[in-house]
DNA sequence: GGTGTATATTGACGGATATCAAAGTATCTA
DNA sequence: TAGATACTTTGATATCCGTCAATATACACC
């Protein structure tokens, strides 16, 4: 019985032996959405929000960015399969996604 | 009692609050070693080796990259305390630093 | 429709990065 | 000391990334 996660909308099996190409390639992106110092911070503020999420306008003065640089990163982590956003009339909540970390978990543990 | 782990030789506080803009700026480069394909296959074939560690010179082959390229990422690896390596005459065999992954697995359970 | 607010996209710029070939350094052995 | 092997550094190139200002889009309300 292998583990395995979704990335990508793709199913990758992490398996026994090395690792495989298919499995870094997948696993890669996830690491790089966390290499930024901004996006870290970023993350972290959505998951602190919980099971309601956070309202993307909060998210742009504690961060010190502008509001453009704040929408990129949020679709850097949305990509990676890291958030979610819902549409709430003019706003737009962020949550973490089900699931968000498991390939990382997985990989650690390996 | 916070959690803490040590990054480039400095002591880092996760603390209870969000992310701090120094711890973020610490875990950043570890996930930035880990978010290239060939890196983390790199780090997984030391991470099977065991105690005992692998010879960098058995490490180009089965990556597929130049030789040069492959001590890049050994080097950053390094760098970012994922990997030791020791000189045994003419050879370096790497193996993985103790605590490696304490970091971002502290910053995962968050 | 028009106006205001929230968010996304575009375009540009400077800096980082993955890669390789070529050259340099370190160590062993003879 | 000379040659061979293992590894690192340098230099060059193509690509990617974080950031912002400017612009565009989406939605609510009047």
């Amino acid at each position: 019985m292998y583990h395995s996660f979704m990335t990508n909308a793709k199913q990758v099996q992490l398996g026994k032996g090395p690792l495989a190409d298919v499995a870094a390639a997948s696993l890669a992106p996830m690491f790089a959405a966390l290499s930024d110092p901004t996006r870290l911070r970023l993350f972290d503020l959505v998951r602190r929000a919980g099971n309601d999420g956070i309202c993307s306008c909060d998210l742009t003065e504690p961060l010190d960015r502008s509001q453009p640089t704040i929408s990129h990163h949020l679709k850097v982590l949305r990509e990676a399969g890291l958030v979610e956003s819902r549409r709430d009339g003019t706003w737009i909540w962020y949550s973490v996604a089900p699931h968000a970390l498991d390939a990382v978990t997985q990989f650690i543990q390996r």
